[in-house]
DNA sequence: TAGGCCATCTGGTCCT
DNA sequence: AGGACCAGATGGCCTA
């Protein structure tokens, strides 16, 4: 009986190649799909970005979204094939490069699978990235973590909602707030926060 | 060096 | 059936 199994190994290098150090000039764009990926700026960096201003951690370049559908499943061939070493035996290597064929249907499928599995997570990090850009930061802060950015905008949902209640003027909200050490139970959802501390740093018009 | 954060892969489930 | 969504696992990078 033919014993069936599938290498999964990963040809991770040739998948992430694509994720390069972005370019801290790079301009966010709303749009996932006119997104850019450089590969001229390769460096084996996964997560760069940049901490302050509307900046996205993709950078700008040649390669767009649909270029990742167009990478070809037979990507992870050579890996697999170095991981057959030359003193397996030859016919051992040959089963095994028969078994692991690339365009087996399930690995082109699982491979499709793992690049729209990229596209969407690149969706939801660009959303983060433009959600980080309206929610108050420091000048000098590091990019805020995706559950930073997340509670941090939590909090400051609620107090700007508390001041739409309050009719006041936001700033004199938040300077009487901070004056009387929140005393209003109803700021204990923002006050929890690191947000009090970035209030300072809001521009109120 | 441990812990936090992240990207990626994966298989299961839901939806169209 | 195929794609979207989700959560778990894994490994890399960074920082205290």
């Amino acid at each position: 009986m033919e014993d069936i199994f599938f290498d999964f190994d990963q040809d991770a290098a040739s998948d992430f190649a694509f994720w390069g150090q972005m370019d801290p000039n790079f301009q966010f764009q709303s749009q996932p799909d006119s997104i850019l990926v450089d590969c001229a700026t390769l460096t084996g960096q996964l997560s760069p970005w940049s901490s302050f201003g509307c900046q996205s951690v993709f950078p700008d370049a040649q390669l767009t979204f649909s270029d990742l559908d167009s990478q070809s499943p037979q990507l992870g061939l050579s890996a697999e094939l170095d991981s057959s070493s030359t003193d397996e035996p030859h016919e051992i290597s040959k089963r095994r490069q028969r078994r692991l064929a690339p365009h087996h249907p399930y690995k082109v499928q699982r491979h499709a699978a793992n690049i729209r599995e990229r596209k969407r997570m690149l969706s939801i990090n660009s959303a983060f990235e433009e959600l980080r850009c309206h929610v108050p930061t420091f000048p000098y802060e590091k990019r805020l973590s995706k559950i930073d950015t997340l509670r941090l905008a939590i909090a400051y949902i609620a107090l700007l909602r508390e001041i739409l209640m309050s009719g006041c003027d936001p700033k004199t909200y938040v300077d009487e707030c901070m004056k009387n050490g929140y005393k209003n139970q109803t700021n204990a959802i923002w006050n929890t926060s690191d947000l009090t501390a970035r209030l300072s740093w809001i521009k109120w018009d």
